[in-house]
DNA sequence: TTATAATGATTAGAGTTCTAACAATTTGGG
DNA sequence: CCCAAATTGTTAGAACTCTAATCATTATAA
């Protein structure tokens, strides 16, 4: 099985295992990854959350949208810098942000069951220098 | 840096690194993995190549229609069974494929520059055990 | 043998994400 | 100071994928 099959296959299986655990928050596909970069650094710019998340600034601003409708998430100006908008949970983003933590966590633990200790680090090891490597050209 | 995100990242880089290596080609993000399994699978039917390349039946279909319209494929009928089809490749198919298959290992050898062999065998190893872990149940 | 269920693929329509163009604001050089 | 360029975000519209419903064919079983 060549890597780019591992990959993509790992991914679409780990992504639909995430949505049927989150199934009851009403979160769609895109919104998991917004609310858990949110969580460690609330206040970013949209610019930063859609370079973090790898998503198009343009496809940030309607998954934004829906999370304001929603009431996850509050756009503010600061600084009197009104070009930039900030990004802020609201209680109930903070609360589905951690219900999207749990879920990682036990894919994560699913995923890992069945490996030694030592097979998981060095996996997550490597993922991370791979990672790294491709960006910081 | 948690599982999720370096998933996540990893392979969001690797798809926009692959549509940049295939731009000449003019194939669309969800039909290299198709080509790559029709290499070794020629003649599967929609609903194995479904799922085996992780995309809903219905979304095959479009993919299918416009590889059908470039050339790429064929669908055929065999055996009297007139509700399964399948598909191969043509001439033109067979060369993009093996195109797509560079691009993969020239990725790949991307990917792991900088590993030591035992790192990427490991790596990949590990890949294959969660993969399996995750499909076999 | 015929009615019923299951299978393989398509269609219809909604929802996402992309690219390209645009608007508003800020920055920086002359 | 002022105008050109860069930055941040949005809009418009195309392309893609998904779910649900449907069509045609095949398998099952009374």
């Amino acid at each position: 099985m060549s890597f780019h099959y591992l990959l993509m296959a790992n991914q679409a299986i780990y992504q639909r295992r995430l949505m049927e655990l989150l199934s009851d928050t009403g979160l769609t596909a895109g919104q998991p990854k917004v609310l858990d970069y949110l969580e460690l650094y609330d206040g970013a710019s949209q610019k930063d959350i859609a370079a973090h998340c790898y998503i198009e600034p343009a496809s940030l601003t309607s998954v934004l949208n829906g999370m304001e409708a929603k009431g996850l998430i509050e756009r503010r100006r600061l600084n009197g810098n009104r070009r930039t908008f900030h990004i802020f949970l609201t209680g109930l983003g903070s609360e589905q942000a951690k219900r999207v933590r749990e879920a990682f966590d036990q894919i994560e633990a699913e995923t890992f069951d069945g490996l030694t200790q030592e097979q998981a680090a060095g996996f997550m090891k490597t993922m991370a220098d791979i990672h790294r490597r491709l960006t910081d050209s």
